[in-house]
DNA sequence: GTCTATATACAGATAGAC
DNA sequence: GTCTATCTGTATATAGAC
């Protein structure tokens, strides 16, 4: 990979996380990276080139972090607490998580790109679902597996998108806090 | 109010919670009601008063069905199922929230939208938290009534979002059965 | 209130030189 | 790989006739 297709990822990444993938241009893309337009167009052909990389190279960054998680000999408590940490620190950086901007925008990708951003969600899910299966004993609700995965992950990502509007940071606190109730 | 200005409003209202604020042109307003984008700026001179009236408008639509779960005489589960309710009915159109899709291109608004933005889901909380603070009694949960309020309508959010990418309606599904699971 | 016509800016994308 | 130059389409917005 070359230097600037890798500062041209970086840089939309970012701005995508912030304003959108509607709102980014490949004009402002190449002005941030110090090159010309055209020659973004020749690292992606068509933006929904650039899209579809932005979602792979996003998964790929967030499940090595859930992986992680896995080999750690840590309990429940604390891996959930790990990957609710991964959201607290996309909400200090004032973005959202990729895949959850693009699914606001969903109806305007194509169908390789919906089905890239389906497969985070489930997989992310899938992934919480085990972990939940693997600690029932530390659980302290009757509330089954997939119910708490897909509630927690759906949640963390609406306390992201209300958090940028209002600034307190206390829909993501609220989340953390009522989930961690349901952990001994 | 005229009765193209009522069309536009109506149009701009269902893009809006489809494809997102960003993705709505005048031209492609002007069209779908019929008339000409220059008669658009008649009824709204700058994009961001249609932003301000769209916001306007759907938290006083929003606001009125809170009032009138308000004035049934209900129990806390069949009020909050009504709440739950009206995120089903947006889910079932295939539509996001229209502040929880604005809500992701609030970097994009101006002041005064996202002051409007900010009341809407303010406000929303303040009504679940006196919700669940008139009946506290009827709750399963230590949890105080700010945290469930602000985790609930957060949740809802969230569900909606990524409901629109996985298909299924899980996720809305996993917000009810949780907070259900509170009450008595 | 709606129209035609237009100004100005910017979008995504391509051709071809270097 | 990056550039200049350009095509084509569309965006927001305005002026002025009707």
């Amino acid at each position: 990979m070359t230097d600037n297709r890798k500062k041209l990822e970086e840089a939309a990444l970012n701005s995508v996380q912030r304003n959108g993938f509607n709102a980014l241009s490949f004009r402002t893309l190449a002005d941030d990276v110090g090159i010309k337009s055209s020659s973004v167009h020749y690292h992606f052909p068509e933006k929904s080139d650039l899209a579809r990389t932005l979602i792979e190279r996003y998964s790929e960054t967030f499940f090595q972090s859930l992986y992680a998680i896995n080999e750690r000999k840590w309990g429940l408590r604390r891996k959930v607490r790990a990957f609710i940490d991964i959201f607290e620190n996309v909400a200090a950086a004032k973005k959202l998580c990729l895949c959850g901007m693009m699914a606001s925008e969903v109806e305007q990708l194509d169908d390789v790109n919906r089905e890239l951003l389906n497969s985070y969600f489930i997989n992310t899910e899938n992934w919480l679902i085990q972990l939940f299966n693997d600690n029932r004993d530390d659980l302290n609700t009757e509330l089954n597996s997939r119910i708490l995965a897909k509630s927690l992950f759906a949640s963390l990502q609406g306390a992201l998108l209300l958090d940028r509007v209002v600034q307190d940071g206390n829909r993501l606190k609220a989340q953390k806090e009522l989930f961690m109730s349901f952990l001994k």
